[in-house]
DNA sequence: TCGGGTTGCGATAGCGCTATCACATATGGC
DNA sequence: GCCATATGTGATAGCGCTATCGCAACCCGA
């Protein structure tokens, strides 16, 4: 009964203070040979070594972190989990980062500037090594926090002009200006755009400008802009297209923010006997793998998504390494995928 | 030039010393007045919250967490964020945990041990006050480590027999049983299974394994069982098809592991003019939402995802809370999706 | 053999916070 | 009006690690 609570709650961790007895060194020889296994001679590394094994040490990455402040973490925020965009690109980065022994500290965002800032102010506070973040809209408070932590900060997927540090994404304009030229190039005259909450999601709402561009530059009448409520799933995508259909009959084409709408649409019109593209056309964006397994198959854009992981990631590592980049600002490439839905 | 490096390459943080002052109390008082507010003198936490609005003072979670061993944080290792099962689980821990003010720290395991193992190590390192990880087979050490933390943690998805802690899930033997009766009852007899790197997917494992045992009990010849080496994908599931039908021609159905593959086999079997069910009969597992907009609509088994994730955060919620959960193994219920498919 | 450089190691002093306790003031019962 | 209890606040001492510096021990050319 006198014990309890004795530790103070705390398990006895092994510490490096312990490691350093067992093998007759000091700490600091530890956490040196833990760190840079080179600057400590070969005898005593082998005896650390075992101690470490025997003990079962684990350092702790809070004292570790407190003291060097540096933690060997890099957030990265994201909008959403659930279209399959951001996995692709988390997979980009988690390949460069990992060899490098960093770690990402992973949050969602749902789309909101308000979610961005706290999670920034959270993550900031864990003195991160640097910061990935998606999109080039962001509150000031945010800009003030990264600016301020003086770290390497990259903003994905859209392309900054003014970047808070640097910027790895492609133009969403440009990318729906090509596809609203495709689509008149194919004869379809009266394009519709489908999105999902395009007040928060900056990029679907450049794409649907995107489209605007080109019917401008061509003469032609804008069509519907729809916005949903809800987020993008393919169920969504089937049912906007009975709502847009009612709404504007004589529509030929529909360019989706999106592929998970848009194949949501075409799995729609095979259900209702529309003919796709013959009565309507329908467009997706992103290139996921599973447009091109449906019929007919759909006429998207691929965007980098790996590959845009992968260059934020190597920035970042190149900054903490000391380089100097050439570009702060890199514009990915997209392709057109010309198929059978539109 | 002399003072080049002289902050120690540490950016000049606002401490709660800074905020003290400012205020006129002790660090002390800032540091109850941000975590407990109601300890605190309605006139001196005015001052407080005034001078961390001026100063814009972040605390510092690293020191916190080291001087208390109590970080607010609760890692999540998934095995996978490509397959939309697993955003959904942390959508729903996340509801749970966000409301207090814990912090989830997502990890993927790639369905490795050893990755898991790595992970365990590393956020361990991190003092977290929770864990939350994926299945219920890990290797002896992840084991160790987690029980010696000494911290609640929740197995999810599957369900365990003797869990570590906890253990959130349902039965994939038994609901693959049940699919496999289905089948039989549909009057299926040459019936295939396919899942992808069952040798590390367990859970697909399980499932095969159910269906095995429904075919036992009904005196029914087994089908071939197929493991993908790659990660299931859409199109996986439609290469699988061919494969399979020239291995073995006479099959008349095939459960998949998931609707990924399972959609991508109907969509293939679409391409190529199969009759779906008539020729060949399809049963997917997850009753992820597309399931139910491919023609004809996808036989399968709806699990409850977000609430695996729910139920897993509130037992932590209620062991952090001090609470001692009744039942420390939750088995949560599966509802098979008749459709048209099978 | 010697002096100057290199190398390897350990003692010390924090990093910024919170647990704990001591102390000052407020509160209430009689 | 007194003492006992409750309440609020601050000083102190770590949490476990790493930056820094000083000191041995070693190296090498002259």
């Amino acid at each position: 009964m006198a014990d309890r609570n004795r530790t103070r709650n705390r398990k006895n961790r092994v510490t490096a203070k312990d490691v350093a007895e067992r093998a007759g060194v000091g700490a600091m020889t530890v956490s040196r040979a833990l760190r840079a296994p080179a600057s400590v001679s070969e005898k005593l590394r082998q005896k650390i070594d075992a101690a470490v094994a025997e003990l079962g040490y684990v350092p702790n990455r809070l004292a570790g972190g407190l003291a060097s402040s540096r933690t060997r973490t890099v957030p990265v925020l994201v909008p959403s989990l659930s279209n399959a965009v951001f996995p692709d690109i988390v997979e980009g980065i988690s390949e460069v980062l990992q060899d490098r022994d960093l770690q990402i500290l992973l949050g969602n965002t749902h789309y909101s500037l308000a979610d961005e800032e706290k999670l920034v102010s959270v993550y900031l506070s864990w003195s991160p090594d640097a910061f990935i973040l998606t999109g080039v809209e962001h509150s000031e408070q945010t800009r003030r926090m990264l600016t301020t932590a003086n770290i390497p900060v990259v903003e994905i997927v859209d392309l900054a002009d003014d970047p808070i540090d640097m910027s790895v994404g492609l133009s969403h304009v440009g990318a729906g200006r090509e596809m609203g030229r495709y689509l008149l190039s194919q004869g379809y005259r009266r394009i519709a755009f489908v999105g999902s909450q395009m007040d928060r999601d900056m990029r679907s709402a450049k794409r649907a400008q995107g489209l605007g561009v080109a019917l401008k530059e061509a003469g032609i009448e804008p069509g519907p802009v729809v916005s949903l409520a809800h987020p993008s799933t393919v169920r969504a995508g089937g049912e906007s297209v009975s709502a847009l259909l009612a709404e504007a009959p004589d529509i030929d084409a529909v360019f989706f923010a999106n592929d998970d709408l848009a194949v949501g649409a075409l799995l729609a019109c095979q259900r209702r006997g529309i003919d796709v593209p013959g009565t309507l056309a329908i467009a997706g964006f992103n290139g996921l793998e599973f447009s091109g397994e449906v019929l007919p198959r759909l006429t998207t854009v691929r965007t980098p998504r790996f590959d845009i992981g992968r260059r934020a990631a190597e920035l970042i590592v190149a900054r903490l390494g000391g380089e100097e980049p050439q570009n702060r600002r890199i514009n990915m490439d997209f392709e057109l995928l010309k198929r059978e839905s539109a």
